[in-house]
RNA sequence: GCCCCGUUAGCUCAAUUGGUUAGAGCAUCUGACUCUUAAUCAGAGGGUUCUAGGUUCGAGUCCUAGACGGGGCACCA
């Protein structure tokens, strides 16, 4: 049985108690002068960069500047008896504070002796240069809005533990060298994706993330526990087959940008929750879909201030549409030199890169056989199209080939960012498609899973319609130069530091 | 799940082949300074070297196990 006792880890070195007592004192002395730690609302504040678009049209030499009132973090302080300087920054920027005794009375002045880096203030002042050409708000009041009780990280190099810098992502926005810009960006692609759909009569709907069966994707689901109904539930792992009911519901034109969860391995490229864009428009098809691809595409690399033509992960890549548009089978026979339409020919080729053959369904072997040797090639954009049938049981097949799947996927440096199909809307075909479990494949991983309510939607009648999957996450990274899924997500999964 | 690498002060990093009391910058405290720019100058305090064992006269350093993280493989998007 472990120790009741607390363990020696509880306790704070010295060093940190001497850091946390240091700024407890200063509280404690705001408190005796009066002044509340905690801050108000501060209202008519400007943004630092509009003070900074003010400030370049001054005469530098003139000390009769206009009065500014800004709101921010200290990040540096820099103290020269009588007179202080600090490092302000807002959302939009950093300027350059100067505090001098005279100049702000003897009112003001002990304020400043408790200040320390990482307090938030407000200042009033006037704007102007100083003596060595910096654009600076020269104090006449100060406003204390919160004190920082804990010691920011080093002000020169940041915070650079990577572990570190995701438990405390606080800390990395504040201090990570273009942390902010990237989740900036983000919001921004977000944002231009919504914009896309709605110009195209898109509706955004909601589907359950708590389901009884995790369709639409072959992957591991989280499974959970409703109490009050005593049923398990599972979390979804895709947005597909809800999606797909509203179809049937006259919801002509649908998507989702929501949350999914996979109860997977963890990796640069993979999280256990992540999130996709799904978009469904009936009368369309696969075609439909690559259009809209290219438009969403397009708007989110500007909306990130994307350029054009960029190398990112080792590739040279040009987001110009239209992307080039590639069957499946001719890349697979130009990469390997087999025959796609022989099996023979596909598990020879299989064979010689290691890829076990026997007793699995050739359309598997060829999909393990293109994973592994055309993946890697695809510097991309391109669109990969017309996938073998049986590893799609979700999508329509070609009018005049049957074992021809309408499918494709976006690749982009070498990595599958985007997943689009005609949509099967023929029910008996997909009730037949869920019962079949191929060779090879554990049920785990397989997309087959019935969904007898699914299927009786289908009968109800679902338009022909294009449906599109893309993972926002690595469209991020993609498109923000991150060469961890962690580094574009605010707060990655990790695992708890041991004692509870 | 498997393989490789890492973990030293609040933060960023040193420490020779296993050898004195584990050092430095930032941060903190005391003092000086009304134009600084990672301010500077003088002084002070601050460590369970991730944890638990082991080898050794002696371990931050070597060995074993574990924790956490990073990368790769596998799986997937």
């Amino acid at each position: 049985m472990p120790s009741a006792s607390s363990t020696p880890t509880d306790q704070p070195s010295a060093t940190a108690a001497a850091l946390l007592q240091a700024r407890r004192d200063k509280l404690a002395k705001l408190h005796e002068l009066g002044i509340d730690p905690w801050g108000q609302r501060f209202d008519n504040a400007q943004p630092v960069a509009v003070v900074r678009e003010r400030g370049e049209g001054l005469d530098q030499t003139a000390d009769d500047g206009p009065t500014v009132r800004v709101a921010g973090r200290i990040m540096l302080l820099r103290n020269a008896g009588r007179l202080v300087f600090l490092d302000l920054v807002d959302r939009t920027g950093r300027i350059q504070i100067m505090i001098g005794k005279k100049q702000v009375g003897p009112e003001n002045w002990p304020v400043v002796s408790c200040l320390d880096l990482s307090d938030i203030i407000g200042i009033e002042g006037r704007l102007g240069y100083s003596n060595s050409g910096e654009m600076t708000i020269f104090a006449s009041s100060i406003t204390f809005l919160t004190k920082s009780l804990e010691t920011p990280p080093d002000k020169y190099h940041g915070l650079v533990d990577t572990e570190l810098r995701q438990r405390m992502r606080y800390l990395d926005l504040i201090h990570g060298e273009g942390v902010r810009d990237r989740f900036v960006a983000r919001s921004r692609i977000i944002e231009s994706i919504r914009r896309v759909l709605a110009d195209r009569g898109y509706l955004e709907v909601e589907g359950p993330t708590l389901q009884e069966t995790a369709g639409g994707a072959a992957a591991r689901p989280f499974n959970t526990h409703h109490n009050a109904l005593d049923i398990p539930l599972v979390l979804r792992i895709a947005l597909e087959l809800h999606l797909k009911r509203l179809l049937v519901g006259g919801m002509e034109r649908v998507f989702e940008l929501g949350r999914v969860y996979r109860n997977e391995g963890i990796s640069p490229r993979h999280n256990p929750e992540f999130t996709m864009l799904e978009a469904y428009e009936a009368f369309g098809d696969y075609n439909t879909m690559m259009d809209l691809t290219e438009a969403v595409l397009l708007a989110a690399a500007e909306a990130a201030g994307a350029p054009e033509t960029f190398s990112w992960m080792g590739h040279e890549v040009s987001l110009k549409p239209p992307f080039p548009r590639r069957r499946y089978d001719d890349l697979l026979a130009e990469v390997t030199g087999c025959d796609p339409a022989d099996p023979t020919s596909v598990a020879a080729a299989a064979a010689r890169h290691e890829i076990e053959t026997t007793g699995r369904h050739p359309d598997v072997i060829k999909s393990e056989l293109f994973e592994a040797t055309v993946e890697k090639t695809l510097s991309g954009p391109v669109f990969v199209i017309d996938y073998p049938a049986s590893v799609c049981p979700l999508t329509k097949r070609k009018a005049n080939d049957p074992t021809i799947a309408e499918r494709f996927e976006l690749y982009v440096a070498g990595m599958e960012l985007a997943n689009a199909y005609t949509e099967l809307n023929d029910p008996d075909l997909q009730e037949e498609l869920f019962r079949t479990q191929l060779d090879g494949l554990p049920e785990d991983e397989s997309m087959a899973r019935m969904d007898t309510d699914f299927i009786k939607a289908l009968r109800h009648g679902m338009p022909p319609a294009g449906g599109l999957g893309i993972g926002i996450d690595r469209l991020v990274m993609f498109l923000t130069q991150a060469s961890s899924i962690r580094d574009v997500i605010l707060f990655p999964i990790h695992r708890p530091h041991g004692g509870g």
